[in-house]
DNA sequence: GTTGTTCTCAACCAATCGGTTGAGGATCGG
DNA sequence: CCGATCCTCAACCGATTGGTTGAGAACAAC
């Protein structure tokens, strides 16, 4: 209960039925029912799932009747595209310039007088979940 | 093990202590040590997030005597953004256009001729992991 | 009302997960 | 060679996960 929205959303989209149920909500809503017929599980098995999925934000449930219909909601996904997207960003950057790793090779075999290579450290910004020393480790 | 590479991304993603560790590699690469260090946890269990992101191919590893440096890879966070913009996009679409929902419920109400309601069934694509009743009940 | 449909809650189960400790492989540096 | 360092493997543990079945809440329809 304790675990950020990010987490939650991953966490949803591990799993292969979670992720076909997205894919049938992006095309229209549907209700539980609906749903729980185009799988080989119970009805109960979906409703968990869609519980998952609705606790991540990525999905809402209106009421008509005794139905529940689903519906998706954009948001969260594009939370997560967006830090996935930082990343890569940053990957295929460090990727692409590793002239600068042979940079840093000159510069540890002939120190130029200025060591550019301990500032780097700086934009990690790892303060939103942080599971750090201090705090680290819920259990 | 029979679990496709998107599980694999997003269960790797799904820990936030994994997060980070990618977080941390986006700037640099690093050793598993190195990374141990700013964990309040063993370096046998930073070992494990360490596979788990290696075989999602999030991560790779080389040799250089002892250490084993990590190197992020930006190939299978395309695959991710790929995956969820796909589905962000149509629920977005659909969200603008609730007119279509409106021409719907005109369509239930007084049906023009052409009940257009049958066909958007059609570019599900769900066969990428198909939790389906024929084969789905993996266990 | 009663009956039927849709869905959720609760208890249970096997399997997996994130962590631990202990042992050991591989490599560097004397 | 020997010891230290870096890392992985294996066994174990408690908590969580994805599924089940059974009971029942909420509403529709008769």
């Amino acid at each position: 209960m304790a675990v950020d929205q990010l987490s939650r959303a991953f966490v949803a989209l591990a799993d292969p039925t979670r992720r076909d149920i997205v894919a049938r909500l992006s095309v229209r809503d549907a209700t539980v029912g609906e749903l729980a017929e185009s799988y080989a599980i119970s009805m109960q098995a979906v409703s968990k799932h869609l519980k998952v999925l609705e606790e991540a934000g990525l999905v809402s449930r209106s009421r008509d009747g005794q139905r529940r219909p689903c519906h998706l909601e954009p948001q969260v996904f594009e939370l997560m595209t967006s830090w996935i997207e930082r990343y890569r960003r940053q990957a295929e950057e460090r990727f692409s310039r590793l002239d600068a790793l042979l940079a840093d090779l000159a510069d540890e075999t002939a120190p130029t007088g200025e060591n550019d290579h301990d500032h780097d450290h700086s934009d990690r910004d790892r303060d939103r979940d942080r599971p750090q020393q201090s705090e680290g480790v819920p259990s």
